[in-house]
DNA sequence: GGTAATTACCCACAACTACCCACAATCTTA
DNA sequence: TAAGATTGTGGGTAGTTGTGGGTAATTACC
């Protein structure tokens, strides 16, 4: 982030923010929005990692990112079965996927199926992961979520939003 | 902001005030004021971000503070739910929209029918971010408003008022 | 090793957005 | 007061973006 130069400061820091509607074409494509591309690190590659979300959706890492994530998996045991299984349960839902010419990465059909998408999916920037879902899920989830303690919500909110 | 000779100090420090009536176009366009404008700091590049406010209103952030937003996200767990919902919250009605050449940023169709924004507009400094209201539904929060309790708010009068 | 299925790459096009220019009204300055 | 600069508003146009589908290369399977 610090080396780049000021001018493209939002460009390239691999952050990302907004809500985009997209359509999941039938050879399993979506489109990642050209804000997300563009502030993309150049060390991604145009390459995102696509796995399972905690939430019903998917989860898009930067690649960069994603490399950090590998890192702290690599520093877990293989002896120890908690580890063992946490890596597992990491690494077997992620997948890489780049971009093609027009801006589209291939979800995989396992993916599709956890997140259960159809045609119509909104696509999320998470700050710094991006998360697609079916718009339907994630209205039944917002209205899960409003059963959160307003309290702990709303000491959360003060110390964020300025 | 040090570096600044002291003339232009309220020039280049991020901070807003005043109210100002301008219109909406048929291209989703606002102008941003003169003096606003010349008060955000280089740093933000021309760039605001715009996003819901917690009231009916859209909220727009210089580039900077947005940032500062931004990185008090990334410190939130991606594993604690209630931590989730809030940066999904928070991120998700947001984007950058950077002043054109006549000092206008575009706004999007989601936060104009959130504000319930038509063609008159009105532009509040709120010191560190700027507030667009529909200035109709302004008058009736104004009215809500006073029906908060007296003694709270002198209190906080007498803190902040010399 | 040959064939079928899948994947990756390419082109095409409609819709939209960002950029540009124009102009009237207001403010500044001589 | 007059001239010049700045500000707010409207609209045209070129480039970008999102979507669909075709073809060649790759992979999987028998």
């Amino acid at each position: 982030m610090g080396n780049y130069p000021f001018y493209d400061m939002t460009l390239t820091d691999n952050t990302f923010i907004g809500e985009y509607a997209y359509s999941l074409d039938s050879k399993g494509r979506v489109n990642i929005p050209a804000k997300f591309r563009q502030s993309l690190s150049a060390d991604s590659q145009n390459t995102f990692v696509i796995t399972r979300g905690l939430d019903p959706c998917i989860w898009v890492y930067p690649l960069e990112q994603w490399k950090e994530i590998e890192n702290n998996l690599r520093n877990l045991s293989s002896v120890k079965n908690i580890h063992r299984t946490f890596v597992r349960d990491t690494a077997r839902y992620a997948s890489p996927s780049t971009y093609d010419k027009q801006g589209r990465i291939t979800l995989t059909p396992s993916l599709t199926e956890y997140a259960v998408l159809e045609k119509d999916v909104l696509i999320i920037g998470m700050i710094n992961k991006i998360e697609i879902w079916n718009p339907n899920t994630l209205k039944i989830v917002d209205q899960q979520n409003l059963e959160i303690e307003p309290d702990a919500y709303d000491d959360l909110a003060d110390k964020i939003i300025l």
